[in-house]
DNA sequence: TTCGTTAGCGTAATATCATTACATTTTATT
DNA sequence: AATAAAATGTAATGATATTACGCTAACGAA
C-alpha cells in the first residue's frame, strides 16, 4: 500500500522560513524552463507572497501586498497570476476558504489533499495515493470521470487542539 | 470493506421528481421534530427550492425563485436559511461552485463526497466510508483533529461525457 | 395568563471575492 | 524591423456573503 506523505506540514516556528520562500521560487523556476512556461516577475512576486505567508493566503491580502511592494495593481492581475500559478501547480486553491496556497511538490501532479485548521487558519497539505485510487473507482463505478479531486479537511491543527 | 453507496445519483429524466421533492420535506420534517429544530415556513420553502433542482443551486438562484414565489426576500434571509438546513444536514454546500445541494440521506451524518459534472453542473453524492476512515487516520498521524470532510470530484457525468 | 427571554425574520448597508472588456506593452518569431 | 502572440494596465461591474439593528413571534417559567 502506498504512504501517505506531508507534503507540507503545520508551520512550525524552528523552520528557516526565508530559505523555503526561495527554494520554492527556485523550483519553480526549473519546473517553467522544463515546460516552456514563462515565469514573469509579476508571477514570481506573487508565488513569492504565497509563500511568506506558508499558508493559505486570500486574493486580496497579495492584493494588499503588492500594492505595498510593487505599484499599483488591480485584482484581475493578482488573479491572472494566481491563475498561471495554479495551471503550472506551483499552488492550490482552497475552495473552501477562498484561498492559495503554495505547493511544496510542484513536480509531480497531484490532487490536493489538505487538512485546513479553522481556528489558525493554516493548512497542511497531504498526499494519499490510496484516496485518490479509491475515489477514481467509486467514480468508475457510476460512470462518472474524474477531472479533478479536491479534499479539504476542516478542523484543529495540533497546536490549536491543545489549547 | 464497508461498501460505496450512491446517496443520490445524477438526476435522470424517468425518475418522479415531484414525489421526491415531497418525500425530502417529510423526512426533514421529522427529523427536526425529532431534534427539537424548527422547520418553519421559510427554510422549508427554501430546502423545497433546493430540491426543485436536483442539483447544486446557488443562493442568489434562491433568492430568485423566493422573490418569485413569495414576496421581496433579502440574501441576508436565505443564508440564514441555508445556514440552518447545513447545521440540520438537510443540505450540503458544495465548496468548489459556491452551490447548495439537498441531501438525500439526511438521517446518518456523514461528510459530503460529491462529484460534479463540470459541463452540466449537476452533482452526485456519494458515501466511502472507508475514505472518511483513511483521512481521518491520516489526520490522526499528524495530529490533525477531523470536524468535517469535504470531498469534491470534478469531471464528466456518464451523459455528458458520451457526447 | 402574563412576563421575560430567545429565536426567527425584515431591512439596509456593506464587505468580500472574482470576472469582463478593452487598451497598451512586452516578448518571441520571422 | 515587422508581425503575431502573450502579458499586463485599467476601469467597471458582477457574484457571493456578512453585519448591524430593530421588530415580532414562539417558548418556558412564574
Amino acid at each position: 500500500m502506498a504512504a501517505t506523505r506531508v507534503i507540507s506540514d503545520f508551520s512550525s516556528k524552528k523552520h528557516n522560513h526565508k530559505s523555503c520562500v526561495k527554494s520554492a521560487v527556485k523550483k519553480a523556476e526549473s519546473i517553467c524552463i522544463d515546460r516552456g512556461m514563462r515565469l514573469t516577475r509579476l508571477r514570481r512576486k506573487i508565488l513569492e507572497l504565497v509563500w511568506s505567508r506558508h499558508g493559505p493566503l486570500g486574493a486580496y491580502d497579495i492584493l494588499q501586498l503588492m500594492n505595498k511592494e510593487e505599484g499599483k495593481v488591480l485584482p484581475n492581475t493578482v488573479y491572472r497570476g494566481l491563475d498561471f500559478l495554479i495551471e503550472a501547480g506551483l499552488i492550490h486553491r482552497l475552495d473552501s476558504m477562498n484561498a492559495f496556497m503554495g505547493c511544496a511538490d510542484p513536480v509531480s501532479r497531484h490532487s490536493g489533499q489538505f487538512l485546513i485548521c479553522r481556528s489558525c487558519e493554516s493548512a497542511a497539505e497531504i498526499h494519499d495515493a490510496g484516496i485518490e485510487q479509491t475515489l477514481g473507482r467509486d467514480a468508475k463505478r457510476v460512470g462518472f470521470s474524474v477531472e479533478q479531486q479536491t479534499i479539504e479537511v476542516l478542523g484543529l491543527c495540533p497546536s490549536c487542539s491543545s489549547d
